[in-house]
DNA sequence: GGTGCGATGTATCGCCGCGATACATCGCAA
DNA sequence: TTGCGATGTATCGCGGCGATACATCGCACC
């Protein structure tokens, strides 16, 4: 999750911690927060992992006594060979999980560098799981709609009114999608135009 | 969180673990999922710390062997009078915990219960939230605008109208609430007319 | 009349992410 | 010159999620 944002983003440019944060807030802020307490650890899992390196940045530690003057310097990350094979790897995954609530909006923020079949799968999934949510509510609506208070009932009915508001979304980008044509690209990392 | 929840459901009636997740989805369905993950060790969490009991259920344990035949009654949850009081204090409290994305809908479900006065702050308080987040968005994507993807105006543009959209319904909420003549109620929990 | 499946029911485990917090430096305005 | 807001790295505890296990119940289908 965390990971795949992290990745995306470090596929453009090297980045530390702190700007990292920036970007994704700006980029998914109205969806997910991640906030510090997830995003060291998951750059340290991913350090571990071999996906990213980090190198001394900005005002770099000197060669000698970086632990006594106890200054600290910008950590920048970098993708390694790994990181981007990791990348490719999760941008073509189409399964469940790239739909869900909290994963989807991550995906798609990534869609530039998705191929264009991966790209429909996803939209496609994503809208048939709010279909689904959709059906549940309206049903549990009809058989609960008199014996609800007022605001419940508010509630529901906004939830509802919500998914398909984003169904009409979704139908629209699936459309689009389509009408462009779909020649199958050359096989890796396409991008946009 | 799911302590309001819970609270909150076993205030009309005692109910079981399953029952309980059933109206969480039925009531919550498009905010909050509220596994069992998380669910029982709620339960177990709350009873610990006497806001609620358990009694045994429908096939009760008989008095004698019920480790041996390892049959498992349905555990029936009910309040306690301190649960009752922690209810109404969490039902009052309308600090920043009740506006934020992941509280709101929960703190909005049980408005029946909730007084007017912190009805209309909470509305209030969450639509301020929001007002943040839209001017937020807004000003990042007018500097950005330009320098985006396809995929990532898309992603930016969808969620400021779902901010708007819900602001708007803010709106309309706090001017009905505002409408309805506030005669301050009898001092505790008051009911839907 | 059995069998097998879907709903009902209780419960745990590991992982992920959040909010709060701490602490340090930098740039700049009053 | 001091003091504040932005930049910057990092941790901690806890609450929630999805997956999973396991058992029973009711009922439809053969």
């Amino acid at each position: 999750m965390l990971e795949l944002a992290v990745l995306g983003l470090l596929s453009d440019a090297p980045l530390h911690g702190y700007e990292l944060r920036q970007r994704l807030k700006a980029t998914l802020g109205a969806f997910r927060a991640f906030s510090y307490g997830s995003l060291y650890p998951t750059l340290r899992r991913m350090r571990a992992n071999g996906w990213i390196v980090e190198q001394a940045g900005d005002f770099a530690v000197v060669a000698g006594a970086p632990a006594l003057t106890g200054k600290r310097g910008k950590v920048v990350y970098q993708l390694t060979a790994e990181g981007k094979e990791h990348l490719a790897d999760l941008l073509t995954e189409a399964g469940p999980t790239a739909w869900e609530d909290d994963t989807f909006g991550v995906h798609f923020a990534f869609f530039a560098k998705t191929s264009p079949e991966v790209r429909v799968r996803i939209l496609e999934g994503r809208r048939s799981r709010l279909e689904e949510r959709r059906e549940l509510s309206k049903t549990s609506l009809s058989r609960t709609r008199s014996r609800l208070d007022r605001y419940t009932l508010q509630l529901q009915e906004h939830g509802l009114e919500s998914v398909e508001r984003e169904v009409r979304w979704l139908n629209e980008l699936i459309e689009t999608e389509r009408a462009r044509p779909t020649v199958t690209p050359p096989s890796t990392t396409p991008q946009t135009p």
